[in-house]
RNA sequence: GCCUCUGUAGCUCAGUCGGUAGAGCACAGCCAUGGUAAGGCUGGGGUCAUCGGUUCAAGUCCGAUCGGAGGCUCCA
C-alpha cells in the first residue's frame, strides 16, 4: 500500500518548533487580552496551520482597533522576553487555582484521571496547559506575527453551548514569511470565484430570487456549453447512454428509496398536487432506477451506463451557502452503473480510469485517492460489502494512485473512492466520487436474469468525475484564476481594428474565426484601441488581433497574446494555430 | 441555525456634528481616434436592503426583518 507519505524527522522537528512558537504566540496575546479585559474568561489557544487562535468570553465585542491594542501588548510581551516555567500540580490546586475560569474548570475535569496537569507561566500569564513551548517570549519574532480576524466560535464547537469570541493570528518565523503568506492570502483573494464571477461577467446569485441558486450568464454558460460537449463526447466513447429524467417525484419513490426517512432534511419541502405530495430531487439515482426497473434484464446486457447531468435541489443551511461551492441547487454530472458481479471489477477499473482521464483534461495533475470502507452500521450483505472494496483497492493500486484508507467511512450503503485534486495554489478539493450502493437495488427490488437462469441482484455504482457543474466552475475559476485554457476560454479571441477604417475588415475577420469553430468577436465600439487592448488584456482572453492596413492587404492578422507575447501571421495559420490550442487543451 | 462584521448608482466605494446624496468605472449622446494596457465633453441613472421607532429633521441614532462576508474543536 503506497499511503502518504510520512514525513521524515528533520520536516517533524521543524513541524514541532514552529507549532511551538504558534502555542506560545497564543499565550501572548491572552495575555494582551487580559490587560484590556481582566475579567475575561479563556478557554482554548491552540496553534493551527498558518498560526494560532485563541477563545474568550468576554464583556464586550472586540473591535478591529482592539486587535491593534492586543498587538502592542504582544509586541511588548515579546520585548520583555519573559520565561515560559511550566509548573505540574495536582488537581485538586489546579481547579482551586482557576476556581473563576468556568471553562478552564471543565477542561480539568474532563482530562482523565491519571493525566499529568501542568501550568505554563509567562511573566504575569498563567494558563493551564500541556505545553510544550518556547523557552521564552524573546524566541518568539516581533515582525513574523500578525492578529487576522475575530469570528464568533462556539465553546467546543457546540451550538448549544456559549458563543465565545475567537481571534485568529498568523504567525512565522520572520517578516519575510509573514509577508509571504499575507501575500498569499492576497492571492487567494484575488483568484476567489465569487470576485471573477462578477469581474469576468460569469454568474450571479440573486437574494431575493432564493439564496444559493445560480444564474449562469452568457460568458459562463459558453464554458459550461464547452465542459458539457467535452463531457457528452468522452461519454459517448466511454460506452455510456444519456438518460433524462423529471426533475420531481411523488413521495412514494422517495419512501422506496428511503430518502424520506433518511435525508428529509436536506429535502425542499413537498409540493402538493392532486392530493399527491411531489418532491423536488435531492439526487438522480432512484429514478436512473426507474428506468431500470422498466424492464427484464439479462446479464447479456449489462453493463448498463448510464448518464445524466441531472440538476438536483437540496436544503443546506444558510449560513453554509458559499458562493458555487455551496449552494442549493446544482447539477450533478452523475452516472449509475448496472452490472453483474463478474463485471464489477472491470467497471470499477474503468470508471477510475475515466475519472482521471477527465480531471486530467482540466489541468488538475495533483490526485489523490481515498478509499472509504464498510461503517460499524451497514446494510448489504457481508460478502459483497469485502468484493467491492477489493474491487475499489485493486482499482486504485492499478492506477498507481497514492491514496489513504478511510476504514470504517464509507456510507451506511456502500463503500468508495473520493478523488481529491489540487489546484494551483495547493488547496485540496474534492470533485470526483465513486460509491457502491447495496441499499438501493434491494429496496426497489432490481434484479437481471442470469446465466443459470436465477434472478440476482445487479450491482449499482454512483459516480460523479466533476462532482456538479456549479462547484467544478467555482473550482476551475479559482484553479485557474480566471485566465483558461483556449478551449474553456469564453471568448477565444477578440479582433480590433486599428482605426475605423478596418472596422469592415475587423468583422469580416471575426466571422472567418467563428466559422472555423472559434469563439470569437470583433470589438468595433469607439473606443480608442489602446483602450481596448486594456479591456480585453483585464478580461483574460487568450488572443486580440489587431486588424488594420497591412493586414488587411495581406489577408493576415496581428496576434496579442494575453501573455503580451506578439506575432503577424496569415490569417489561415493563426485560425490554425488558435484550433491547434484548443484540441489540444492548452494554455494560449 | 448561532456569533461577529456588513448592506449607499450596474460595479468599487466616499458621505464630517443628524440638516433631503457624491466620485471613479460602466452606460447613452456628441466630438476625436492609424499600431499593442484607459482620448475628451455632455448626460441619464438612487424608495441610501426592507419595515418600524426617536427627532422639527434620519443614509447617519435605536429596534426588528431579509441578504452578504468571515467563523462555529486542528480539543489545555
Amino acid at each position: 500500500m503506497n499511503q502518504s507519505t510520512i514525513k521524515n524527522d528533520k520536516d517533524a522537528k521543524k513541524e514541532d518548533k514552529i507549532y511551538r512558537m504558534r502555542h506560545s504566540m497564543a499565550h501572548v496575546m491572552a495575555r494582551g487580552v487580559l490587560k484590556i479585559f481582566p475579567d475575561a474568561k479563556i478557554a482554548i489557544g491552540p496553534p493551527i496551520e498558518n498560526g494560532f487562535y485563541y477563545d474568550f468570553d468576554l464583556p464586550r465585542r472586540l473591535t478591529p482597533e482592539d486587535l491593534e491594542e492586543i498587538e502592542k501588548y504582544m509586541a511588548e510581551t515579546i520585548a520583555a522576553d519573559f520565561p515560559f516555567r511550566k509548573e505540574v500540580i495536582s488537581r485538586e490546586y489546579a481547579l482551586e487555582f482557576f476556581k473563576d475560569q468556568d471553562y478552564k474548570i471543565e477542561l480539568i475535569n474532563d482530562l482523565p484521571k491519571d493525566e499529568e496537569i501542568s501550568l505554563y507561566q509567562m511573566g504575569d500569564f498563567i494558563d493551564l496547559c500541556r505545553g510544550p513551548h518556547v523557552e521564552s517570549t524573546g524566541r518568539l519574532n516581533p515582525k513574523g506575527f500578525k492578529l487576522l480576524s475575530i469570528a464568533g466560535a462556539y465553546w467546543r464547537g457546540d451550538e448549544k453551548r456559549p458563543m465565545l469570541q475567537r481571534i485568529y493570528g498568523t504567525a512565522w518565523n520572520d517578516a519575510k514569511q509573514l509577508k509571504a503568506h499575507l501575500e498569499h492570502l492576497e492571492e487567494l483573494e484575488k483568484r476567489d470565484h465569487r470576485r471573477l464571477g462578477k469581474e469576468l461577467d460569469l454568474f450571479s446569485l440573486h437574494e431575493k430570487a432564493g439564496p444559493g441558486l445560480v444564474y449562469w450568464h452568457p460568458k459562463g454558460g459558453r464554458l459550461r456549453v464547452a465542459v458539457e460537449d467535452f463531457w457528452r463526447q468522452e461519454h459517448y466513447k466511454n460506452g455510456y447512454e444519456m438518460v433524462f429524467t423529471p426533475h420531481v417525484g411523488k413521495s412514494w419513490l422517495w419512501e422506496t428509496s428511503g430518502h424520506l426517512d433518511f435525508y428529509a432534511e436536506s429535502m425542499y419541502p413537498n409540493m402538493v398536487m392532486d392530493k399527491a405530495d411531489y418532491y423536488a430531487k435531492p439526487m438522480n439515482c432512484p429514478f436512473h432506477v426507474m428506468i431500470y426497473n422498466n424492464g427484464k434484464h439479462s446479464y447479456r446486457d449489462l453493463p448498463y451506463r448510464w448518464a445524466e447531468l441531472g440538476t438536483v435541489y437540496r436544503y443546506e443551511r444558510s449560513g453554509t451557502l458559499h458562493g458555487l461551492l455551496r449552494v442549493r441547487g446544482f447539477t450533478q454530472d452523475d452516472a449509475h452503473l448496472f452490472c453483474t458481479p463478474a463485471q464489477m471489477q472491470q467497471e470499477i477499473r474503468e470508471v477510475l480510469r475515466f475519472s482521471l482521464y477527465m480531471l486530467r483534461s482540466f489541468g488538475f495533475r495533483d490526485i489523490s485517492a481515498y478509499l472509504a470502507t464498510r461503517p460499524e452500521k451497514s446494510v448489504g450483505d457481508p460478502s459483497r460489502w469485502e468484493a467491492a472494496q477489493q474491487s475499489l483497492k485493486e482499482a486504485i493500486e492499478s492506477e498507481s494512485l497514492e491514496y489513504s484508507l478511510d476504514e470504517g467511512g464509507g456510507a451506511f450503503y456502500g463503500p468508495k473512492i473520493d478523488l481529491k485534486v489540487k489546484d494551483a495554489l495547493g488547496r485540496q478539493w474534492q470533485l470526483s466520487t465513486i460509491q457502491f450502493d447495496f441499499n438501493l437495488p434491494d429496496r426497489f427490488n432490481m434484479t437481471f436474469t442470469d446465466s443459470d437462469g436465477d434472478e440476482k441482484r445487479p450491482y449499482m455504482i454512483h459516480r460523479a468525475l466533476l462532482g456538479s457543474m456549479e462547484r467544478f466552475f467555482g473550482v476551475l475559476v479559482e484553479h485557474y484564476g480566471g485566465a483558461f485554457p483556449v478551449w474553456l476560454s469564453p471568448v477565444q479571441a477578440v479582433v480590433i481594428p486599428v482605426a475605423p477604417a478596418f472596422d469592415d475588415y475587423a468583422a469580416q475577420t471575426a466571422r472567418t474565426l467563428q466559422a472555423a469553430g472559434i469563439r470569437a468577436e470583433a470589438n468595433l465600439s469607439n473606443d480608442r484601441m489602446n483602450a481596448k487592448i486594456r479591456l480585453h488584456q483585464t478580461e483574460k482572453i487568450p488572443y486580440m488581433l489587431v486588424a488594420g492596413e497591412r493586414e488587411q492587404q495581406e489577408n493576415s492578422v496581428s496576434i496579442r497574446i494575453r501573455t503580451g507575447e506578439k506575432m503577424e501571421l496569415p490569417l489561415n495559420d493563426a485560425i490554425a494555430l488558435i484550433n491547434k490550442k484548443i484540441a489540444d487543451k492548452e494554455m494560449p
